[in-house]
DNA sequence: ATCTATTAATAAGA
DNA sequence: TTCTTATTAATAGAT
């Protein structure tokens, strides 16, 4: 504080206030301090990870908009990834048993976000054109009847393209297996294809 | 501060220090600094979630250790399947103009996720038992020869135990489809079954 | 874990 | 959003 501040006898600002945490209901007080807010979240974030070696990631989502603030190290896919293998972990435990039973005990954590993922790769693949890269007139490649008809070059063509297939869209080829059920379903038991898995 | 300590000419402690945001050295202090700093982190977290309406995930791992301490509101799953859901949507967008070549256009983030789960999902499938659900002497439930011998009956079970496999384990089925691709692969085409897709 | 002296974050105002 | 300040809140070091 300089001199000719110090000596104003009226203070310039109230200063900090005592605040209780409560939702805050005007929306610009409420955006601005969202900003203040995140910036500093985000900066005591950053210096966890430098003085203790953490790892972290932080998405933060405002209220209105759907814009994600996404905080990571050293990425915040890394740090997703690290926390979804965790689960396989825990499953891995679970299996040490060697029960029959164990196969049901999935956390529920991993089986909810790969029934979103999976939700979202089904509702876009119907759009997707390469699908018709593993579908000749109709019939999918692993097809029982016609996959013996098949040569050799071309079988292994549609090998090639499934390769290529799931190194471009990773949970595509789910789709694929679902498809795959409905079709002989539809074709030998009369099942509606549009019953979910 | 009680009149005691009040009269005490020399103080109790040196009271917080200025440090610089460098990597704390000893283990045991980066220990304690860890965990004082994660609870800040966190509690700055639900009071901006409170006050500000947000939405907000947060996953730590100490550099030691791989537990993680998670934050999230509603929860950090929630949080997550958003994140992922708004990559989907910037790929949807990259749909738009029906090229041929937008279906390679997968946003980075969700092919390097998807591919580490899948990588674990791999690694660890072939020690889990119930995969026998699906395999019939070694024989797969779509593998050509054998699907038309199979009675009504058989197949329908064979389909219930798909359904429950991917209900149960969500990407489990893109496991099977590897197996699939190796079988077919190995039998026809001798391929290296341990190559990686 | 608890204690404080001190630094750091931030509410309000402009 | 960005800046200022008075004040509250977080925490480094020690116990």
């Amino acid at each position: 504080m300089d001199v000719a501040k110090k000596n104003q006898t009226k203070k310039t600002t109230k200063g900090r206030q005592k605040i209780e945490i409560n939702p805050i209901q005007g929306s610009n007080r409420r955006q601005v301090t969202f900003s203040k807010r995140r910036t500093g979240l985000i900066k005591k974030a950053s210096e966890l990870c430098i003085l203790c070696g953490a790892q972290v990631g932080i998405i933060t989502f405002s209220p209105t908009g759907k814009k994600a603030y996404c905080f990571g190290h050293p990425d915040v896919d890394t740090v997703l990834a690290q926390y979804l293998e965790e689960g396989e972990e825990e499953i891995k435990e679970n299996y040490e048993d060697d029960e029959p039973e164990a196969a049901t005990k999935v956390s529920y954590k991993e089986y909810k976000l790969a029934e979103k993922v999976l939700e979202e790769e089904k509702k876009r693949a119907a759009q997707v054109k390469e699908m018709q890269m593993v579908n000749n007139n109709g019939r999918f490649w692993w097809d029982s009847v016609d996959m013996e008809k098949l040569g050799m070059e071309e079988l292994e063509k549609y090998i090639e393209a499934m390769k290529d297939l799931k190194k471009n869209v990773g949970l595509r080829a789910d789709y694929l297996l679902n498809q795959s059920m409905g079709i002989v379903g539809s074709q030998y038991l009369n099942l509606d294809s549009n019953q979910s898995l």
